[in-house]
DNA sequence: CCTGCTTGGTGCGTCAGCGCACAGACGCCA
DNA sequence: TGGCGTCTGTGCGCTGACGCACCAAGCAGG
């Protein structure tokens, strides 16, 4: 069981940092969050941030231990996942270039139980955890931006919860691919059946069945762990109201800072 | 559906604020997070501390509306629920003297679209969201205290979705009466077996049938809405891995505030 | 005492999802 | 071009939970 979730396990590398074109001056819109701050706070944190490769599969936080840094995904996908100890697995929230990984330095708690794994490769920043501790000394507006996305996190896991109670594995693999949809530029994404099924916590064959319907519907086309999606409003319509209701509650928290050079 | 989770929905009554004993000088040992004030930030808040009944049944917190105050719960126990669109219901979180109601005007996004709802009568403190808000901005030992329990609540929320992904109903029943029985001082509880469902998100019968095995194992004594813990130690182990972990989790965080008059 | 409501017990049939086993299908690489 | 590993399709039987219907036991109030 859940073989397929981690693959290589690999380390945090130390990459050099190729600093991406955006960053020299700019705001990098490349993330949300980064992309609210402040020209202050923006200037006082670019030399800080590094640029990094986050590779499908690498763990970029393990249960229980301490992360040295945060990380402001661009491209990448990041999954939340909980482990069980009979081997099962479920993902609890999943973020890109919306969110930043590794909250409980924020909070203070360093360690966590949950493990954060890439699941689209990409790229992202990063910023060593002291900085974000004085950040929340400071008590400024990046704190404030902080908890807000915290906020956003708590209703999407508590969302996440009560689809996981309620609602069938059709309609949860619809959600799932529109989450991962929304942290994308394409409307392409790779993901075989079998990761698929150890994010939801369900088996294999119970998303082959519900990507089958799928598929039959027009809405999507997949092939050997590619996935296209043809129709996204039908897929909007396949999920249910979990994915809106977590949307609804990020744009409210997280408002689009003016016009976003990124597809939304 | 769902018919029994909130009884009489009164709005939040204007009680005379009965000062309890303890409230005059000393530290309010009843709320553990109130507890780890220091007496500087104790002094500060005191005068500021409203001594409320929280009757069964009372909605704390309407989904999407802005609380007014936060509420430190002292003998009360509630719970976060979230609704479906069809009707449907599910507890993501309980908190008792252990936690605060209202983590939502702390994180700045005032409404959260869960509801909180009075599962076990009692009382409790409540402080006006505007000096909570101004706690965030002074950054102190208050901030870090909460933040350290909203990352607890996390993981709570986060197992609770692993739970409803992969426990039995069993399993799930137990850990429900276990996270009850440790925020209160006895070891009997009022729950009727429906409400239990409606929390759990499941059928009556389904906690009918559970309750029943727990009863002729001779762990519980139920009786019309009347539970008796016979035996907390079989009871634990009843239950699936998710009550100890958050459990730990929540000591982590949250350490015991020096010798504890209240039982654990 | 009788009535009526709430709470809990039970017995169906149904169904989604599980576990297992195995077969086809595609793609990469030698 | 053939082979092998990965990914997907499918067919069982099984079980946990659902939905419904109805009954029985307790308790409250007139």
């Amino acid at each position: 069981m859940n073989t397929t979730l981690m693959h290589p396990p690999i380390n945090l590398p130390m990459h050099p940092l190729t600093q991406p074109k955006g960053c020299k001056q700019s705001h990098p819109q490349q993330n949300l969050l980064l992309a609210t701050l402040s020209e202050l706070d923006w200037q006082r944190w670019r030399p800080h941030l590094e640029w990094i490769d986050l590779p499908l599969g690498q763990v970029l936080c393990e249960s229980g231990t301490n992360p040295s840094h945060v990380i402001f995904p661009t491209t990448a996908i990041v999954s939340l996942v909980y482990l069980t100890l009979n081997g099962a697995s479920a993902e609890v929230a999943v973020l890109g270039n919306d969110g930043v990984v590794g909250l409980s330095l924020l909070m203070g708690g360093s360690s966590t139980p949950s493990q954060a794994v890439v699941q689209s490769a990409g790229q992202g920043y990063r910023l060593r955890a002291e900085l974000v501790k004085n950040e929340v000394t400071r008590g400024g507006a990046v704190l404030h931006m902080l908890l807000r996305y915290t906020q956003a996190m708590i209703a999407h896991v508590a969302q996440t919860a009560v689809c996981n109670r309620h609602h069938s594995i059709d309609q949860q693999l619809a959600r799932r691919l529109l989450l991962a949809l929304d942290r994308l530029p394409t409307d392409e994404l790779e993901m075989t059946q079998e990761l698929a099924a150890n994010l939801l916590g369900v088996r294999r064959e119970g998303v082959t069945a519900a990507a089958h319907k799928l598929q039959r519907a027009g809405v999507i086309r997949y092939n050997r762990g590619h996935i296209q999606v043809l129709d996204r409003h039908r897929l909007e319509q396949c999920t249910c109201e979990c994915y809106g209701v977590v949307k609804k509650e990020f744009n409210r928290l997280l408002p689009m800072p003016l016009p976003l050079p990124l597809a939304a």
